[in-house]
DNA sequence: GATGAATGAGCATTCATTCAT
DNA sequence: GATGAATGAATGCTCATTCAT
């Protein structure tokens, strides 16, 4: 009888607003009023969704985490089992050709990450985001050693390394744009972990 | 006859402060006011020396440029003069035991990035800076290409490469130390270049 | 569902606010606490529906112009159709007895006055005012001479003049009352007119 | 021994700076900086030789007055003796051709105008200049009288009147300069005073 | 659910005035 | 006399949040 609800649906909206407009404002300066603009919504409506400003931030950031969590495994699987190949589809979901081509994308995670100075939920939920990230690498480059690589210094800190690479690629990517040679990350990464991961020497007696 | 002037000094003050402030509150979140407190002045001095907020955040990115550029010279001149001893000088200086300890820098450096999406001369600076500190590391590969060095994929993408790997450590050592293994940057970032930049190949004729 | 929009009440409250503190204060003088306070509102309220201080000061001047305009037609309209009656009606209208009593009207109109040389678009306003003003009473004044008076110099000229000593009493008024013998001020329009307008003279051949 | 004071000069340089700032800011707008900056002078200075913004406004207001006056005493000096001839030296005065031709001073005037509703003293001063000026008029005018001509209403309104005449063409040249016929507020002004000032009528018995 | 008016605290900036040098 | 640093109060404007309708 009552109507049904479309709280998801506004939700939805309403962090994709943020979203859009924090890319270009950062968080200060989008104004609830702006937010409900690029949502198509009035300003009393998005209160009535999200009781906070910051409830916005949190959501928005869950979203983008779980969205890419999700695109993220899906090309996991896809690649072949070998560490290999899980390193590469790895760097190439990030790197690869249009991973960084999404300016608002990249424009919102820096200022997520700076907004994390200031809102202790939001800093844990980039930190577990970074820790869970770290350990989809770590657990292929143990798998990598088990396999017979050699991985340097150790699994640990090549999957902190790596995760360095990738968010200094956007970084860069978002912030001085000449500064990397258009298509040149994905391959520059993989060079890096050839370096983190070799054969096991015999050779080298 | 007039009073000597102490606009330099009140003016490293005040950016001073700004970078303090800033760190823990960004740049919108740094009020004229808690500028002034934090750098001993009135609110109304700082306006007698900025007359605008946006020029103390443009001030104080370049000290922090200029003081970075500094030291870092200084560094690579204390180290050898060949390409492998200026590259580890390179990472050290960035990655190095205590590089990364101080937290306001690195947090004032991610708000400084945030920033510049909405300041065209500050992004201007942090390009220009980007680009001069590439430049920097092109230059020391392209002289380890001429003393029989291999060079992957490429200098100049190499260069940004490794940027890539310093500002992503910075990244997450501001925002989840506790991913990083303490004290593997450098060595990690060793490894790296070592894939970066390896002996000629001889046996691969 | 929604609200019914009281703005129009509220632009009207707010201008009138304005008129009233500005008469005392000037525009620069008048905050927006001043106004608010003098329309009972909150400075909040006020910038809600006005986005800036300027735009009062539009409204306002708009506001005057068209209750002017009003009254003026009105009058005009009760008088005879001669051009004497219309004369006599247009200075009754702005000198008579009680036309130029309030004196925070006055005062309003010469604080617009001296705000037209800081808005390009308030000094449209005046002029646009004073110059359909002025084709008023040109009218008047082409319509006596096809009548058969003679107008002196000539009837662009005279209803110039006419609105001349129109403001000029306006001025007088509000800053140096003891200046005009009360009462004068239309009588003596009167024989001013009668200098500008008189029968042709058929016996000075 | 003491250097000479300099005082009187500075005094002149402040407040012709006061005039020239306040015909295009108004005097609220004029900045003590402002107002420096247009002296070429500091703003400790300014308030050396004044203790207070509104005493340079004093001071200004003061000196146009007395140069006016000055003026206005030559011209007439100049004229004949005869009360037409007076009464026309008068209206040339203010309103002959190139009379008008100075908007800052006109624009400064009605600056004057208007910050008289907040200064009682400034408001003394410009009702005796006014009223002063009405006298001269209405001293011309009962001299008229005597010499056979017939004031009406009678000199105290006829004076007033011809005041109001040349205020108002003051504010509508500094206002709404295409409003009046270049040129003709002078003949205009004439042909009013043949409207005030008739020859005793003989004839009209 | 939805709207838009209303509030009140906060903020950058301006500026007359003071004063040490 | 002259300079320019320093102060503090005032002001226009923004904005998250509340709430009556």
């Amino acid at each position: 009888m009552a109507r049904p609800s479309n709280t998801e649906e506004r939700r939805l909206q309403i962090t994709r607003a943020l979203q859009q407009v924090m890319a270009k404002q950062g968080y200060e300066g989008a104004a609830i009023a702006d937010i409900a603009r690029a949502a198509g919504l009035t300003p009393g409506l998005v209160h009535y969704h999200f009781a906070h400003k910051r409830e916005i931030l949190l959501a928005t950031a869950a979203r983008l985490l779980a969205d890419h969590q999700q695109r993220l495994q899906a090309q996991l699987a896809l690649a072949g089992p070998s560490p290999r190949a899980q390193l590469l589809a790895f760097v190439e979901a990030h790197l690869g050709q249009g991973a960084t081509a999404d300016p608002e994308a990249l424009a919102c995670w820096i200022q997520l990450t700076a907004e994390s100075f200031r809102d202790k939920k939001l800093k844990a939920q980039l930190e577990r985001a970074a820790r869970d990230w770290r350990d989809v690498l770590q657990k292929i480059l143990v798998e990598a050693e088990a396999g017979g690589e050699r991985v340097r210094p150790d699994p640990e800190a090549a999957a902190a390394g790596l995760l360095a690479v990738i968010q200094g690629y956007f970084v860069l990517a978002a912030t001085a744009r000449g500064v990397i040679p258009p298509g040149s990350a994905a391959a520059t990464a993989q060079v890096m972990i050839d370096g983190l991961l070799s054969p096991k020497p015999r050779s080298r007696r």
